[in-house]
RNA sequence: GCGCUUGUAGCUCAGUAGGAUAGAGCACCAGAUUCCUAAUCUGGGGGUCGCAGGUUCGAUUCCUGCCAAGCGCGCCA
């Protein structure tokens, strides 16, 4: 119905002047759920300078050149809105049409969590899984077929760190004075390197680890993490189709091509930059490789290669994306956390800079406080007081995960309140849309046979028509943007409208779906299935089934 | 100090390609169940949309400045 009215919009406006061309992305057609009417648009006041009229005049025109064909009604309100009234007989039509869905089969890589190997994926790591799973699910919604990448940096001194306090537990625990700091911390760096010893018995039997045992044992370390976060993930619904590990790109040497392109626009230069943070001991005079990414607006030029001439994290990550850009996907996105916020100027300007039709955006997800008994919980790592992420999923159960990770705008902070989350009632929206699914259900399954009987029309039974009817909308619209809270809140309101007409039965029995033989008329069978298929359909991206019984 | 994100009801948050009286849930108050699942519904009070300017027929939305919170500011990853 949005179309048809967009269309006949345009047809009206080209019969008020022939010479003015509107888009059809133009025009905005909105619902209205109250007496003001059923549809609405804004175009006359949008469009009244270049139509040189007043909005009031040209708002006249326009519903004198409309069709009214499916309207009772059209009428001009406040300062210009014009406003569209169906005809009872033309609601069910909105059921019953077919919108042709938008489709797009071509190739998405949507690379999300990528938490760096070196210890237990938190609830920071989990926003962003389920956004990138229900975004990854809402492109296959519409045609698309996703990549779900995980990346795994095991390279740098992160994990040179990560094993040498591996192998500092191992020495203190088995007394053998190895020369190993500690930076890690935590019971699982613990449970870790007793896995390792077990493991590697062998290794320790001799003074000092060689430097090829120590890369087995750090492997095996991050192996072991890996699995382990792959398999928090898959407990709660997500699916990787591919694990790239940082070395297997480094082992494709695709860097020099790279710095060689860059060169070529002028953005590499060599020199130094100032002193780096940790820097200690005498100053080497090996000039680095430097990307001229303050050209792009960014605080400073950022290093390609190190003192020692090995890659930056920064290169190999613009080689991950080269490589992922080579497997022709037509689009990348990344989610990352907030504190990569300042990252993404360097990276997509050296990517724009490579690849200038490059489809690259990045979904930032921002902090989430866990707020307890009223009380935000601080979260430290290094007071331990981190909350795992498994342990949080086996609390909450992943149904409440998935739903409340997808109810928020990506880029807000938000506080994940586990009071409510655990409570069974309307203040949890999940359990309120499932109970409007089970209670549409057991209508279906109480019917004894279906009539063809008109059933009365009444404001509730109108609202909830619009709203399924709203639906492609909504969907479409959270595509576009990347953003999948809207899912979570049209589920929510949809659901709203559903209790309110099921409710409204008390007062006006002509509302209720079945007669006192059971019986079902045609027209409301089909809003209940559509009722149900809209639930399925958005539940489905969320990542949650819909429960028939409750 | 610089950059990014955020600031909407007592609380948690929607909304903003400029548009009608700014919405929802919770909390608070008052109601509804002989009847398809009351795990629900109906009604009510509650807001200078952080502050101040600007752009215009019209700004919560766009621009500028300020204030506050969070994050980031390595040849770490």
């Amino acid at each position: 119905m949005f179309d048809q009215i967009k269309l006949s919009l345009i047809d009206c406006l080209s019969k008020i002047d022939a010479d003015i061309d509107i888009s059809i992305n133009e025009i905005e057609v909105s619902l209205l759920f109250d007496e003001k009417g059923d549809f609405t648009t804004n175009v006359a006041l949008k469009f009244s300078k270049i139509f040189k009229k007043k909005p009031s005049d040209l708002a006249k025109l326009i519903i004198d050149n409309f069709s009214f064909e499916n309207f009772d009604k059209i009428e001009m309100a406040g300062p210009g809105f014009i406003n569209f009234f169906l005809k009872d007989q033309s609601f069910f039509k909105l059921l019953s049409s077919h919108s042709n869905r938008f489709q797009d089969q071509s190739s998405v890589n949507i690379e999300f969590v990528s938490a760096n190997p070196t210890g237990p994926l938190h609830l920071a790591h989990g926003r962003g899984a389920i956004v990138g799973d229900v975004l990854s699910n809402l492109y296959q919604f519409f045609g698309h077929n996703v990549t779900r990448e995980y990346y795994v940096n095991n390279t740098g001194n992160q994990i040179n760190e990560f094993l040498s306090s591996i192998l500092f537990h191992i020495s203190t625990k088995h007394n053998l004075n190895l020369p190993y700091q500690q930076f890690y911390k935590g019971d699982y760096i613990q449970e870790l390197a007793k896995k390792c010893f077990d493991n590697f018995k062998d290794i320790f039997d001799s003074p000092k680890p060689t430097k090829n045992e120590e890369l087995q044992i750090v492997n095996f370390a991050i192996e072991y993490l890996v699995n382990q976060s792959l398999k928090t993930l898959n407990d709660s619904g997500i699916n990787f189709d591919q694990i790239t590990y940082e070395t297997s790109i480094v082992e494709k040497k695709l860097l020099p091509e790279i710095i060689k392109n860059l060169e070529k626009k002028g953005l590499v230069y060599y020199g130094q930059l100032h002193d780096p943070k940790d820097f200690q001991g005498t100053r080497k005079d090996n000039e680095i490789t430097i990307f001229k990414s303050t050209n792009f607006g960014d605080d400073e030029d950022r290093a390609i290669t190190k003192n020692d001439g090995t890659p930056t994290y920064f290169a190999n990550d613009i080689a991950f994306h080269v490589d992922k850009y080579q497997r022709k996907y037509s689009k990348l996105i990344n989610i990352w956390g907030a504190d990569h916020l300042g990252y993404l100027k360097r990276l997509s300007s050296a990517l724009v800079t490579l690849y200038p039709e490059i489809n690259f955006s990045v979904v930032f997800c921002q902090i989430v406080n866990l707020k307890r008994n009223n009380e935000i919980q601080k979260m430290s790592k290094r007071e331990g007081t981190i909350f795992e992420l498994d342990e949080l999923v086996k609390e909450i159960g992943i149904e409440n995960y998935r739903y409340f990770m997808s109810y928020r705008k990506n880029d807000t902070h938000m506080d994940l309140d586990i009071d409510l989350i655990k409570k069974e009632n309307k203040e949890n929206p999940i359990y309120y849309i499932q109970y409007s699914f089970a209670r549409s259900q057991s209508v279906l399954e109480r019917t004894n046979k279906l009539i063809s009987n008109d059933i009365e029309l009444s404001l509730e039974l109108k609202n909830l028509i619009k709203k399924i009817h709203e639906w492609e909308l909504v969907v479409f619209n959270s595509y576009k943007r990347n953003e999948v809270h809207l899912i979570a809140h049209y589920l929510e309101s949809v659901a709203s409208m559903f209790h309110s007409l099921w409710s409204s039965a008390k007062s006006n029995p002509n509302s209720r779906f079945l007669d006192d033989d059971n019986n079902l008329s045609e027209n409301t069978q089909l809003l209940l299935k559509k009722y149900q298929l809209v639930i399925s359909e958005g539940l489905g991206i969320l990542g949650i089934k819909p429960k028939l019984k409750m």
